[in-house]
DNA sequence: CGATAATTGTGACGGATTTCACAGCGTCGC
DNA sequence: GCGACGCTGTGAAATCCGTCACAATTATCG
């Protein structure tokens, strides 16, 4: 009969409509329509027609009536009820979205097996224990469900939820649902659909991705010293391992707390702070530029490589502290691990 | 080429096949892939030669080369930054879920444009402020991008990922994207997904819920009377407005401390909890079962209407407070409002 | 060693969905 | 009044996708 795409299509146009009614727009014509929802004009008039809703030519479809004919095709005439099962993270951002968008057409009951959930109220949607679920979704007449249990758990839920007169399934579980034919059910998974954006990612550009991104995270090594806990001004430390300074940091000195070495510029974004003092063998504009956003203090390269010279200057520019080991990541971890010891047994 | 469906249905094959190889399974057929797929056989053997991979016959596909050759073809050789735009419920859902499971295989960024956001650490990811988006982005070699900013964010938001270098784009926003056609777009709309799930909820069984359903939920009429913060025995409250008493509730009296009127079973849900007195002119089962596992300590049915004998049956046996007052839903409220106008003031 | 049984790989088919193309029609300008 | 223009509605073509059916292949058993 009409299928799974139109409908969604139909559910996209009405949410245009809605927009365009709130600018004062009276009426539009397909190719408009078919511009804001993001497909042909073809597409759009064919769709229309299927929910028996005619345009007049030179006027276009009249807004106001397109949304009501739309709605009286999605919705139907009675309030529907919808059931969440997993109060988890993610149950609970649905239902903050979700009640918001729909409460005025629908109501929500969340259901969850952890007992401190039952009886708590989230975003205005009453959680109760999925002991009753069953017994519970039959006697309010629910039609709808949302799945947003673990993997694992989801075919359990999803047949409780059928027996109990559930008509349509969405499920965010990766699980895929073996449930009677006539049952809908749409699949929301995440993962999967991440997995599918990795692959189009990589075939977008033809494979040539692979040479340029090697060179972007060049060296997979990480030496992570440990917490030192105790503070240490740059300049100390700097001199006492041979390191040559490039630019100084602050006027008042430059003081950190954590040290971490590593190339790959993706970790560092896990790892540094405004005190963390960065070791790199890689001298490049592109590191500096991400340890400013990070408000890195202090970047010290090694093997006593010199910098480019636009790579100085960023760092005068953003006040960081530059220094150069003449020695390699392992020494100059080191080196700097001993002076730490020396300054600890000092204090 | 490939088609968007046919790279999901690998992934999803291999989630299938890693299940399988952790419970020790070394090869297996077709068929078999296929129910735990929930597809045809056919349908796995056509995906599977797109990806160039061969079975035997009689003894099937080999599963740990099915998920090494399947990892080759959707991941690439390289490790993959996804960054996460827009930290609120579902964003911090989102990157709990994925990270998780794809941490291995890709590392996150998230950027938000709230600067009480940025700077902090959710899930093991990093959030930045969105200022440094574009730069960063690009910085980072990133390609994917997830998008759970709110509505009318998400054009903007998405144009300065293009520009960074983003080739995928998976959205939970409602907007339709213009974007380059070789920019794969994921639309996760959960509010059209829930709109076609109603639609498909009704269309199921042709129409014939909506006069069955007018019988579940049958008067639109609420009466909340004002939170008394005061407690009220209803063993008193009952003589003093002249009801009868059908079931006695808990030996040592009943107490409650607010009072609800309405018959839509589904707003009692959010309404009743264990010191509601339910006030209500549907004597059903069906009401008298849901207030039960809400825990509703009494109900009070008007109109004089005498109870069928099997919910009397089921209120003993529940230690429910049952009476029956003798006028409609608008005076029986009345009278209880007086009830207890008068116990304050003898308070 | 040959028959058998089961499965894979794939050409061909069919259904669904989208796009094309054009007839029909109302409106505007002259 | 009437011709030109532009849009709608829809038959027809094209495309995409999934299923069927069968030859090819390989282990097993007698």
């Amino acid at each position: 009969m009409v299928s799974r795409k139109t409908v969604s299509r139909i559910s996209r146009y009405r949410r245009v409509l809605t927009a365009l009614r709130d600018d004062g727009i009276e009426y539009v014509y397909s190719h408009e329509l078919a511009r804001h929802a993001a497909v042909t004009a073809a597409q759009v008039r064919r769709d229309l027609m299927v929910i028996g809703y005619s345009g007049s030519p030179n006027k276009g479809y009249d807004v106001s009536a397109g949304i009501t004919s739309m709605s009286r095709f999605l919705d139907g005439p009675r309030r529907h009820g919808i059931a969440l099962v997993g109060v988890g993270n993610l149950g609970r951002a649905i239902l903050a979205h979700a009640v918001r968008a729909d409460s005025a057409a629908a109501f929500f009951v969340a259901f969850d097996s952890d007992p401190a959930i039952a009886g708590t109220t989230i975003n205005g949607c009453r959680c109760l224990d999925a002991t009753h679920m069953e017994e519970l979704v039959r006697s309010l007449g629910i039609e709808i469900a949302i799945l947003t249990v673990p993997e694992g758990a989801a075919q359990s839920a999803a047949d409780a939820l059928v027996r109990a007169g559930v008509k349509s399934i969405i499920t965010f579980a990766p699980d895929p649902l073996h449930l009677p034919d006539d049952i809908f059910v749409e699949y929301l998974d995440i993962s999967a659909t991440l997995e599918s954006a990795v692959f189009f990612a990589r075939i977008g550009d033809g494979g040539r991705a692979d040479a340029e991104a090697a060179a972007v995270e060049p060296i997979i090594r990480m030496l992570e010293t440990p917490l030192t806990r105790s503070q240490m001004r740059l300049e100390d430390m700097a001199r006492d391992i041979g390191a040559r300074v490039v630019t100084p940091g602050k006027p008042n000195g430059t003081e950190i707390s954590r040290v971490y070495a590593g190339d790959r510029v993706s970790d560092l974004l896990n790892e540094a702070s405004d005190s963390t003092l960065l070791v790199s063998n890689l001298a490049s504009l592109q590191m500096l530029r991400v340890a400013e956003l990070m408000d890195v203090p202090g970047i010290c390269f090694v093997n006593g490589i010199d910098p480019e010279p636009d790579v100085v200057e960023l760092a005068r520019e953003n006040g960081t502290f530059l220094l150069v080991s003449p020695v390699g990541v392992f020494e100059t971890c080191g080196l700097i691990y001993q002076h730490l010891s020396r300054a600890k047994e000092c204090a």
